[in-house]
DNA sequence: CCCCAGTCCTGCGGGC
DNA sequence: TGCCCGCAGGACTGGG
């Protein structure tokens, strides 16, 4: 469930981390199978001991720890997946531990109860493969509305699916999908091509101002919990949720129609039916 | 090329 | 009450 603004979040939870060396890195006890971590953990440990952690950054919904010999950590949450400098919830679905030399913190923590997320130390090569922008598109919070217009407005994909494709725009997922097209007034089952010449630079200052909305208040805590910010704290954002998870509930815009759930690709998408419509 | 369905994995909650 | 199944939706893969 993390996506931009709680990865964003993570981020700036382990910043104070930026320029710590590290000393040692390992697959932390655990009986489940284990997350995917790559290279070897020998040859992990081998090429991240003893090196510099010079920035802390974010590329879409990973956690880019650049090092003092170019190689980046990069840590992919995807579902459950926490980055933590204090306790984690369970012991039991803690999966890795970077160890930093000096004062407290001296724990980079990674926690995933599904284990569908991954660490990977890639060199600068790998990196530009791995997500590259033949991988990647530019980042919701940069890209400009004539740029989103010109990489979906051939697409024949559905607005909301589209949003979706970290080869396009790089950060949305599922539920800020659902939240942004509900500011902006655009139906989710919209093909891209034929939405109308205003509607583009109405999805993309929807998708900033409802992005760095849910960044102000550290990210959406859902009811399963399991998203926490750096310090095991739960974000505040789903208290200001338009129509995610909020089927059957009044629209908070115009306090008249009841909110929708349909499905696209398999995944809940939720709207409003009368700020939203079709065309 | 474009797009969709299936896969990975775990925990929770609805239904019987 | 207890059990089981389906759902949650990150990213990737294979196939139409």
């Amino acid at each position: 469930m993390p996506e931009l603004p709680e990865v964003e979040t993570m981020r700036r939870g382990i910043a104070v981390l930026t320029g710590r060396r590290i000393v040692d890195v390992r697959r932390t006890v655990c009986r489940r199978k284990p997350i995917t971590i790559t290279p070897r953990i020998d040859h992990f440990r081998r090429r991240s001991v003893g090196q510099v952690i010079d920035e802390i950054g974010r590329v879409g919904k990973r956690i880019v720890l650049q090092l003092g010999n170019n190689d980046r950590i990069v840590i992919e949450p995807r579902m459950t997946g926490l980055v933590l400098l204090a306790a984690p919830p369970t012991q039991q679905h803690l999966r890795f531990c970077i160890t930093l030399a000096g004062r407290q913190p001296r724990e980079l923590l990674f926690w995933d109860r599904r284990g569908l997320g991954t660490v990977r130390l890639f060199s600068p090569e790998e990196f530009t493969a791995a997500l590259g922008p033949d991988r990647l598109g530019p980042d919701a919070l940069q890209i400009s509305s004539d740029a989103l217009r010109e990489r979906l407005a051939s697409s024949r994909r559905a607005i909301k699916v589209a949003l979706l494709d970290q080869r396009a725009v790089a950060g949305v997922g599922n539920l800020y999908a659902s939240e942004l097209l509900h500011m902006a007034g655009v139906h989710p089952a919209t093909r891209c091509d034929r939405l109308r010449a205003k509607d583009w630079p109405a999805i993309q200052a929807a998708m900033v101002e409802i992005l760095r909305e849910a960044i102000r208040h550290e990210g959406s805590t859902l009811s399963d919990g399991t998203y926490r910010n750096a310090l095991n704290q739960d974000g505040g954002y789903q208290n200001y949720h338009r129509v995610y998870d909020r089927e059957g509930e009044p629209c908070t815009t115009c306090d008249d129609a009841l909110v929708t759930r349909i499905v696209q690709s398999q995944r809940s998408t939720f709207l409003c039916r009368k700020c939203q419509r079709r065309h």
